[in-house]
DNA sequence: CTGACTTTGGGAAACGCTTTCCAGGTTGCG
DNA sequence: CGCAACCTGGAAAGCGTTTCCCAAAGTCAG
């Protein structure tokens, strides 16, 4: 009707919520918005008492700063993206939710993805997080296929892998002492009597499961040791896999007394194998994990296990992110960061089966074994 | 040095990725970028013809609409919050992979959240979604607190709950009949004889535990059977309170034959409790769980559950949620979706102790109990 | 006291996109 | 045949930030 324009109200905002802008705040600490926007963001160059009147007018109009504008325009989204092979492993919850706390007390949010092992799934999954403008991506799958580093590669975007990945400069890997663990679990084998060990290894196409088969080999070499060929298997790092390599081993002519296991999601299968096959553990067959998940101390009987504190390495993960993040951050020029992993003695690991009484009442006295 | 200024170069970006704009699709095409916009987002009112070429176009130099830009001019972000409870619940993950597996094959991403029942960080990670600017959040925490609901319902914010919400244009809820499948379970007990039947509940602040709960002493009333007061007690959901919560049945003067819990984790806690004290599962005592997570079905022994299917529930969401988010969705007005559960029995629930061999072999012909 | 140099803060452009508004060309109907 | 209603597609106005550039003010030496 009337032919004045009613642009006036320019308030009418298509934001659900109507959040106050920068401008409000300029508005009322009675500034331009550049200087609010470097309150703000701590530029020092910015008189002590002309930011805290800034900072008094954010806090009376409750302004938050918009991250998609800020991302827009900054080229940097505050998002950190976190693969992990299979969420539906327990220990990946555990590691997201250490992740997903430091990161957020750090003031970055996450996108989380699981690649189930799917390539086509991980492309995509790279993809969306590119695309998303994610400020770096830690590739927490414990070994990635090469090709799809490439991928990431391109451009000088910041990302963490755990334990290898190419020497560039925007790349920071977590390198897990998987020997030192191993070393621990099959001593404390050895040391209670065992002499024929197995191990179920992960998917070999995996790094971290070589080297955690390589240092189950070396350290039975070290103390003599070797394990038939039909004892060392290859499971999936899942509780099928685990259940299925351990009735493959049983059906080897000469059984082991001892087994230990890539993840302690196979440790949990083989316990359930052993079961069906009613074989007990430990007496009949000891039996060892690694990850120490949560769940570990709940199995029947509890599991022996080697811990890789998933709080280090989440905590280890968005440091190295930062580091590549940002420009001048102390530890910017670290290549790598180093993750210890220890035994955790529990009830399924004992003496091997037929072991003289008095062996045992000795070997209960080594404080090693002790509850 | 040269007072000519150098701005005739603004190609020099500060994303990471030099990545194409919607510009140069329109070079490309030849029209402007207003028809470019129309074209991609599937707007009418665009000749045929030219959203072909307009495509080509997008095809040829490979075209990626820029999120953060789309957001911050359409309002909508194209992200789905989800909230649980747990994310070390390995229920959550499942449901989890379930949600964000849907929402991105419909063209959403999903920002995580794990509350770990602290009001706090559940009030900051609703903030966080809220600032980020998600377009509606699922909260499958199976019970929240009222409060909280308040603070996301300002606006007409999309919003899915599990079993109950205020009824507000704005909320849809995923109805789980719990009945069903508690009915099931306690009947399948009742058959093989128990009537001493325990109840492991879940926080009761939390509605969805409230209402297993009900719907256990329900099953039960209808078949004449009464759980003393000390044979229900409450649990918290983990394994830690599943322990602590069937030691303390067992302290009661008469004992159940068989335990029925308010989630699987429970179940895990009470095999490790009943180990402990020398008590064997299912022999002297049946339990049953309730979600069917996938590690159910390996315990030992494999435990009896009442299954929430996560697909259906992680479906229910995300539909629920877009049908909240987009106005012409085809069930927009649908309030209510509802999501069955059944029972699927396993080892952990056999005959009461004691029972004698004639009845065991009468109910072993019982259909309901066959494996 | 003045000129050169350093702060400090404001104006405005840019980020990549959606959406409104409008001009020019079609069509329809009286 | 003329005028109004209707389409189509282009230009431009934002969306909420950051940041570049410059003017004004302050500092200091000569």
């Amino acid at each position: 009707m009337n032919p004045v324009k009613k642009k006036s109200k320019k308030k009418a905002s298509n934001r659900r919520h109507p959040s106050v802008s920068i401008r409000d705040v300029a508005k009322r600490a009675n500034v331009s918005i550049a200087t609010v926007s470097r309150a703000v963001n701590g530029i020092t160059s910015v008189d002590p008492e002309l930011a805290k009147r800034v900072w008094k007018a954010v806090e009376e109009v409750g302004y938050v700063p918009n991250p998609q504008a800020r991302a827009l325009v900054s080229g940097r989204s505050h998002m950190l993206g976190l693969i992990v092979s299979e969420i539906t492993n327990p220990f990946f919850p555990e590691l997201v939710q250490e992740f997903e706390s430091l990161a957020v007390a750090q003031g970055y949010e996450v996108m989380i993805g699981s690649t189930n092992y799917d390539p086509a799934r991980t492309e995509s999954l790279i993809r969306r997080m590119l695309q998303r403008n994610v400020d770096g991506v830690a590739v927490m799958t414990f070994g990635i296929e090469e090709d799809l580093v490439k991928k990431l590669v391109e451009g000088e975007f910041p990302l963490v892998f755990v334990d290898a990945g190419p020497k560039l400069p925007n790349i920071r890997v977590l390198k897990v002492n998987y020997g030192e663990g191993i070393r621990e679990a099959v001593q404390h084998l050895a040391a209670l009597g065992h002499r024929s060990i197995a191990f179920i290894s992960g998917p070999l196409r995996l790094r971290s499961a070589m080297a955690r088969r390589d240092a189950f080999s070396n350290s039975m070499n070290e103390l003599g040791l070797t394990a038939p060929a039909g004892h060392i298997v290859e499971g999936d790092h899942t509780m099928e896999g685990g259940m299925a390599a351990i009735e493959q081993i049983l059906s080897h002519a000469e059984l082991p007394t001892a087994v230990v296991c890539s993840n302690d999601m196979t440790a949990i299968g083989v316990f359930h194998g052993l079961h069906r096959t009613t074989n007990t553990v430990p007496s009949d067959i000891s039996v060892v994990g690694f990850d120490d998940i949560h769940l570990a101390q709940f199995m029947l009987p509890p599991l022996t296990t080697v811990q890789m504190s998933c709080k280090l390495l989440a905590s280890a993960a968005v440091q190295a992110l930062r580091a590549g993040i940002e420009p001048d951050h102390p530890r910017a020029a670290q290549k790598e960061w180093h993750i210890p992993t220890h035994l955790v003695v529990r009830q399924s690991s004992t003496f091997p089966r037929g072991t003289l009484p008095a062996l045992r009442r000795k070997a209960a006295a080594d404080p090693a074994n002790a509850k």
